[in-house]
RNA sequence: GGCGCGGUAGCCAAGUGGUAAGGCGGAGGUCUGCAAAACCUCUAUUCGUGGGUUCGAUCCCCACCCGCGCCUCCA
């Protein structure tokens, strides 16, 4: 069976084909640079790496674009706030996004397109639309998508023009509008932007936030492309509106796939600053858990489910993978140079492993393949009923699931000499039978953050 | 008002018209100087509630209750 995916605009699962045999090209929203990205970004940066992943291990060539937004009211705001100009602002936000996606185990895109490195793009798109009659400039010099002109509008969000609702956010003042629901292109400069501004044939201003997603994505990936993603929120209105003004362009049918994560609750509850549950990276890091740990949590939720993050599933984490830790280092422990065949137990993980992900990157089902053979494995082991070729054969094949996973392999951890030196006192007051001495340095090596474990090889040392 | 999602063990979380995956936690056991880890066994007669369809429903249909999202720039 082959990869099937849930397409938000058919609302069903569908067979994965690309535009181009063996190729895939697919666009994510990125973060807007104003501030630390919170973990509900980075549910969906995870979500979009593990389909980024999963299609590199199907063996489709990829080529995956993320923008990042470092103009907006937002940025505009938040930097004058500091007298300090945009880019130098956006800069250390830009700079402590890669630094969480580092820490985090999310690979590299290969574009990170910034908006304001693309406004000569926005332009041309934006000209094209008044060109076709489909955009129009209002009196203050700021240019509307009429959305009259785009009957297909609310294609994607299911939502009829009738049914649209003025809702409490659309501002009051934009009387400019011929339609309430028409959205800017272009907004004309005002004194809230300071200097931000761009020179237009329609005078000084700046892009709206859609008008940024369709012009990278349409240039470094061309009038359609495969895959879209983002946030649930991001259905309405940024990417109906990416749909309105790309294809109207292009005249193209934009994007073939459009799939989009669920949001993340905290302790059950909505993320929110007023709540004190909202969470930033740092904040997790400070409590003591590990990148890897936030990465599987975040990870072990099938993407359109609403995820429930707490410090209990953290934990839960950290058990997790300790066993998966403690499997591999038995494992290697045993294995030969090179491998044999795969041993049933770990051939019938590999087909369920890769048969979970395959529906619609349904995690659940692969994390329950790999933990049914880890404990068979063990069995196996305990058994010693594992061939070293054997035992090569699987570690190769974890190694081929953490590919996709990225979460399987333990953050490096070296014993530093001090705990190395308490660690042989102890084996030698062990040697004595000096249980009391060989109890008061397993203390001591603990309080240096480290847990010693008594195996027929030795002692083994892992960080607490 | 419109569109849509969800309610499965203490917690997290899959799933299917044929009688409940997996993880964490908990209990007992094997092993161990003691631990730890690992392994074994156990831990939902039941899937929000009430009807209906069916030989059979957690899964389909209807109603209801509860929680939640979107309806113009929040992943």
């Amino acid at each position: 069976m082959s990869l099937r995916l849930f397409n938000t605009l058919s609302r069903a699962v569908e067979p994965f084909e690309p535009l181009e045999p063996g190729r895939v090209r697919m666009y994510t929203c990125g973060p807007t640079v104003y501030n630390r990205a919170h973990i509900g970004n980075f549910r969906a940066y995870i979500f979009e790496d593990l389909l980024r992943r999963h299609l590199k291990w199907t063996g489709y060539r990829l080529t995956h674009v993320m923008n990042l937004t470092d103009v907006d009211d937002k940025t505009i705001r938040a930097s004058m706030a500091e007298g300090i100009p945009l880019k130098q602002f956006t800069r250390r936000y830009i700079d402590a996004f890669f630094n969480d996606i580092d820490l985090l185990g999310i690979e590299r895109a290969e574009h990170y397109p910034a908006a304001t490195d693309h406004i000569p793009d926005m332009i041309d798109m934006i000209r094209v639309l008044l060109d076709k009659g489909i955009a129009y400039r209002s009196d203050d010099g700021s240019i509307y998508f009429s959305i009259q002109k785009f009957p297909a509008y609310g294609c994607l969000a299911h939502l009829d023009r009738a049914g649209l609702r003025p809702g409490a956010r659309v501002a009051q003042d934009e009387f400019e509008k011929e339609d309430a629901a028409d959205f800017a292109l272009w907004k004309a400069w005002s004194e809230k932007d300071g200097d931000v501004a761009w020179d237009s044939p329609w005078g000084r201003g700046r892009p709206g936030w859609h008008i940024e997603c369709s012009a990278m994505s349409v240039k470094l990936l061309g009038p359609s492309f495969d895959i879209h993603c983002g946030g649930v929120d991001n259905i309405f209105p940024h990417h109906e509106c990416e749909i309105a003004q790309s294809e109207s362009v292009t005249g193209r049918p934009f994007v073939k796939y459009w799939l989009h994560c669920a949001h993340l609750i905290v302790d059950g509850k909505k993320m929110s600053k007023s709540l004190g549950n909202f969470l930033t990276l740092d904040d997790l890091l400070k409590e003591g858990f590990g990148g890897r740990e936030i990465r599987y949590q975040l990870l072990a939720t099938h993407y359109r489910q609403t995820l429930n993050f707490t410090r209990d599933g953290l934990h839960a984490a950290r058990a997790a993978l300790l066993r998966v830790d403690e499997f591999t280092e038995r494992l290697r422990a045993r294995a030969a140079e090179t491998a044999d065949a795969l041993p049933d137990w770990a051939e019938t993980g590999r087909a369920a492993f890769r048969a979970g992900l395959d529906n619609d990157l349904n995690i659940s089902e692969s994390l329950a393949a790999l933990f049914d053979m880890l404990r068979a494995g063990n069995k196996a082991l305990d058994d010693d009923a594992v061939s070293p070729g054997a035992a090569r054969a699987v570690l190769q094949l974890l190694d081929e699931w953490d590919g996709v996973l990225g979460v399987l392999k333990p953050a490096a951890s070296e014993t530093d000499a001090e705990v190395r030196a308490l660690v042989d006192a102890r084996q030698a007051a062990r040697a004595a039978k000096n249980w009391a001495e060989s109890d008061r340095l397993r203390e001591e090596i603990a309080r240096r953050g480290w847990i010693v474990q008594d195996t027929p090889q030795g002692p083994k040392v892992r960080k607490a």
